[in-house]
RNA sequence: GUAAUAAGCUAGACAAUCGCCUGUUUAUUCAUGAGCGGGAGGAAAGUCCGAACACCCGUAUAAAAUUAUUUAUACGAAAUGGGUAGUUGCUAACGGCAACCGUUUCGAUUCGUUGAAAUAGGGAAAGUGCCACAGAGACUAUACUAUCUUGAGCAAUCAAGAGAAAGGUGAAAAGUUGAAUAGUGUUUCACAUUACUUUUGUAAUUUGAGGCUAUAUUCUUUCCUUGUCGGUGACGGCAAGUGAUGGUAAACCCUGCCUGGUGCAAGAACAAACUCUGGAAUUUUCAGAGAAAAAGUGGUUCGCAUGACCCUCUCAGCAAUGUUGGGGCUAGAUAGAUGAUUGUCGCUUCGGAUUUAUCCGAGGAACAGAAUUCGGCUUAUUGUUUAUUGCCUUU
RNA sequence: GGAGAGUUGACAGAGCGGUCGAAUGUACCGGUCUUGAAAACCGGAGGGCCCUCACGGGUCCCGGGGGUUCGAAUCCUCCACUCUCCG
């Protein structure tokens, strides 16, 4: 679980990611990128009701989401903002699946050190 | 053994590593570290009811003021609309809960009663509406078949009228149900007498037996009214009466009772400090207009966690529930915390092995996430215990 | 978090408790017209289950369950789903 320092919480930085940022998809997942100005990065995480209509698989889907990205945190290039959007087939899968995905689409950004 | 219903309990446990929110103590570079603590439910859900709490509205009173208005306190009248409906009690309140009453269904019965389950259960004897199709007629009753009387006709039949017993239609048919006795009318059969007739026979009368039946009396039964007894009451028992009322109020409506409106996105403070005009004029307060700001205005803080609270005990009560004493503090987020990965044990399913209750391997563990708080209802759902009823098997 | 509106055939959309499996339009099927098509005109047809070689017949279905009523798409109630609004 992430700090509430490096989660994006604003209305304004929500609307700032979706009008200037590029995005990337992978199978169940949408990622949105800009970069900001802090001195390190933000992620945000967006699952609408239209995912699921219940709240507990709705919430599960974010902690599993927010726990791989406390993993790559180390490794993550600073000074960018993410927005994850998962779609509906992210209900029911496990930790293992989800954190192969997150992968996937860091290393395609590009925005992975070594 | 199995199914249904009702009630109760439960919602895997412990440990390790890495994390998140938060209370408090402490340190300092003042937003971070360290120490000690806390961190989802029986439904947190649906938002179907109710209450607390806050603001607004209206009325009354008081003060300032006397044209308006403002502030404080108290209350929620009337109308409309909405809700509710056996009785008594419980509750802060409720459409909730408890006990009882009535009704209905099923069963048992020694026919006196009795067990289980269900129950939105005021008023149809205040008024209005509706009762399709069928049927003669559906609430100011009516007349199709059949019956009787009168008239027309050779006859078939037609017309007018009577009465309310039967048939038929329908969910429902005019109104309490059934029985006995008396009895009027009508009709069938038998015998006898009289009249007519050649005879068979026909008509009338008496007697006997049978069918249908107006009416009367008695008994029984449903409801209603009155009286009386029992019960706080719903209601029940008994007695009397020249009493007799179709269904529908989850149709309008009537009656009793409850209800001012909006909801924590209520609302308050901070950031945010000022100027001008007008009313009153000392402060203060109200209305209108304007200006200003590093950024932020969907910000921050409060409301917001001591409560109709939880555990245990005493007493009262059939119970719901109330009461006495003792102990406890038990989530508080806001793009929204309570997560991830493992290990051991427990429960359980399948397969294999044998020592027949153990081992090995592979799995499984429901519904579901606080958002101002609480009391209910409803819905979803894991395991288990007890009770009742039904069914099956064995003795 | 709170407040509301709705759900009828493949689609849209009417529908007094009775004559309602349900108006009407689009789409679909057949026919007329045409060399052929379109348009126009005429006619037809909902779905599931059961019986039937077939024709045809029976029964259930207006989002789902339960109730009131002689009778429910319609009235009451409990759910499910879809949509809208509130700083």
């Amino acid at each position: 679980m992430l700090k509430k320092q490096f989660r994006i919480r604003k209305q304004k930085d929500f609307e700032n990611v979706f009008s200037k940022g590029r995005y990337i998809s992978e199978k169940f997942l949408t990622l949105k990128i800009v970069s900001n100005k802090l001195a390190f990065s933000r992620f945000g995480f967006i699952i609408s009701n239209k995912v699921s209509k219940k709240a507990v698989e709705r919430n599960r889907a974010k902690r599993l989401l927010r726990e791989s990205i406390r993993l790559f945190q180390d490794s993550i290039k600073s000074q960018i903002d993410f927005v994850f959007i998962p779609k509906k087939e992210i209900i029911g899968k496990d930790f293992v699946e989800v954190n192969e995905c997150v992968e996937k689409l860091l290393k395609r950004s590009g925005l992975l050190e070594k």
